[in-house]
RNA sequence: UGGGGCGUCGUCUAAGGGCAGGACAUGGGACUUUGAAUCCCAUUAUGAUGGUUCGAAUCCAUCCGCCCCAACCA
């Protein structure tokens, strides 16, 4: 097995390690808790594979939570398109799924007790008087002059907000902490904001409703998550995290630990960047094949095992990094490797009359799917007088190195026979039309008998019995390594060549048929797999999910 | 110039007082009816300076660099 059936440690798993040892717990309970407002990227698939690995290799469970607490943003949508790619990826919250929106009522009732506590305070500010009382990050923030509320006049208040006596953004809760903190989440952060908004999951029963800081704790606490994952931009949360905790009385307390998020050269992954994308139609959706969600990789044809064994090869850690694209390329074609089955795809083109093949005779040659794998099966390749090969595969003036075609020179049939070029046809514009060949006879599926080498081995089809294929070539979505960085726009640094579209390809009658999401190697070129949505047995569309290595263009050959 | 983090080959990541290892990438070679795959070889790293120690990537000090935080986003 390639992939391994337990990911390698990381300095959360030693974390882990440890609580068990000293038995400050006896499960492990994490949560991969998406916000409902776009779709899962590769980014997510780092957090569910670490989130729900764990959860498989410690016995635990992982839970799934909506993490909805923002109404204006989050749609059903999103929620079947995010539970589809988890599954899909591989993993089962086992009936654990769960809605911050749920816990609503009870988060409310906890804040009625920090109020009563004198442990949170309405503030009648707006939010750009808040904003300008802050502070700086060098000064202290200025408490509101509303802090000193009673705690019965804030319970009033409170409940008049929740009934909804008050304009949307006139009033909020705040927890009273510390203005002067030089932790800024720590300067009286907002735990609710009235806003009059149809929530997907709670309908109109809320107008005000809980920030992030404020719901994400005490969901992890209610769930009796152990390790609560998360990325590093929240490390300056935790102190919330943990002072939230501190004032409810719950059973046992979650610990936030972060990790760096993932990055990928040549690839932008914000969920907001990727839905402006798609908003702008600078592609066809979010499952477009050039998109790094989850639903784009997938229709691109990778496989949920590669991005499963890639997530276990990029580690986890808290230093900042960025992934080269090439080590998700490599694993994807390691996997594919050993079990797509091979095809022969000619994606432009030329026609070769064998000179010394009658016309009407037709050559079935076995030829297997896998060469490592008898039991791939096999499938006959129809030999016949005129035939296609590549464009690229002929020369006229052959460079240093060729081992293609090109006048006079032999190359061989991949599984049939060697061939020779006789004489070349052009158009008037020079441009070539025709080659006039021959082949060697005694050479079918076998050697020259004369012990002479042939140098290289082109793929071809058969011209009247072959099949047409469209064929979707895709490259990488942008042109630069580290997209939308600094202050640049993202959409100035899309690659145009991200898609190109072949009409004329011509495939070997056993791929014509395909089945949607059906992978192919067309050898020499690449992994493809039927569109699942555009491709049709008999009709076949395919998209490049990733071109073979080649080391012929590499060295500029 | 506050607070919180982070610095190991080009990239990602191990080793956490005792041989700096692996993967990807790169270069070369073998093989080849896929210029693929496979196999072999090679290159390249502990941010800096001091200190502790028989011995430091690891411990201490100072410095340097990078990232995050001033949404009623998550």
């Amino acid at each position: 097995m390639i992939e391994e059936s337990r990911a390698p440690s990381n300095f959360i798993r030693q974390i882990i390690d440890e609580d068990l040892a000293s038995a400050k717990h006896s499960e492990v309970v994490t949560r991969f808790p998406p916000e409902p407002n776009g779709y899962l990227h590769i980014g997510h698939a780092k957090s569910i594979c670490l989130n729900f690995g764990i959860a498989r290799d410690y016995k635990g469970r992982c839970h799934l939570r909506m993490d909805d607490t923002n109404p204006a943003k989050e749609e059903q949508e999103y929620v079947d398109a995010i539970k589809a790619d988890v599954r899909w990826l591989g993993f089962d919250w086992n009936g654990h799924e769960y809605h911050a929106a749920d816990y609503f009522p009870r988060l409310y009732e906890w804040a009625e007790k920090l109020v009563r506590e004198g442990k949170a305070f309405v503030d009648d500010q707006s939010a750009d008087e808040v904003r300008r009382t802050r502070g700086t990050l060098t000064t202290p923030g200025a408490p509101s002059p509303f802090r000193d509320r009673s705690p019965e006049e804030n319970l009033d208040l409170l409940r008049r907000m929740r009934k909804g006596e008050f304009p949307d953004g006139s009033r909020t809760l705040r927890a009273k902490i510390d203005m002067a903190s030089p932790n800024l989440n720590l300067r009286d952060p907002v735990m609710y904001r009235i806003r009059r908004e149809h929530h997907d999951r709670t309908g109109d029963e809320w107008c005000i409703y809980p920030t992030y800081d404020w719901a994400h704790g005490e969901s992890d606490a209610i769930e009796g998550i152990t390790h609560s994952l998360c990325t590093l931009e929240f490390e300056a949360h935790r102190p919330l995290y943990d002072w939230y905790l501190e004032q409810i009385e719950v059973p046992h307390r979650p610990r936030q630990i972060e990790f760096a998020r993932l990055n990928i050269t040549y690839t932008m992954l914000s969920k907001r960047h990727l839905g402006a994308l798609v908003a702008e139609g600078l592609v066809s959706g979010w499952d477009d094949p050039r998109m790094p969600t989850i639903a784009g990789l997938r229709r691109r044809g990778y496989t949920p095992e590669a991005l499963r064994l890639f997530c276990d090869r990029i580690g986890v850690a808290k230093a900042d990094s960025t992934v080269e694209v090439e080590l998700l390329e490599n694993t994807l074609r390691e996997l594919l490797n050993v079990s797509v089955k091979r095809a022969l795809c000619v994606h432009r083109p030329l026609k070769v009359v064998v000179e010394n093949w009658e016309d009407g005779k037709v050559d079935e040659i076995e030829a297997p799917f896998l060469a490592d794998d008898p039991s791939a099966g096999s499938r006959k390749l129809p030999f016949t007088r005129e035939l296609f090969i590549e464009r690229d595969d002929f020369m006229e003036v052959p460079g240093k190195g060729f081992k293609r075609l090109s006048p006079g020179k032999e190359v061989r049939l991949r599984h049939a026979y060697v061939l020779r070029c006789n004489s070349v046809t052009k158009d008037s514009r020079g441009e070539v039309t025709e080659l006039r060949a021959t082949i060697d006879p005694d050479t079918r599926s076998g050697n020259p008998k004369d012990g002479r080498k042939v140098g290289g081995a082109v793929h071809w089809v058969s011209a009247p019995l072959s099949k047409p294929a469209t064929l979707r070539l895709y490259d990488r979505l942008f042109r630069v390594p580290n997209p939308g960085a600094g202050e640049a726009d993202f959409r100035t640094q899309l690659n145009p060549h991200s898609l190109e579209i072949l009409d004329g390809a011509r495939i070997e009658p056993a791929v014509a048929e395909a089945q949607p999401m059906e992978r192919w190697q067309f050898e020499r070129k690449g992994y493809y797999v039927a569109d699942a949505k555009d491709s049709k047995p008999g009709a076949p569309v395919f998209n490049l999910i990733v071109p073979l290595r080649d080391t012929w263009a590499k060295g500029g050959g």
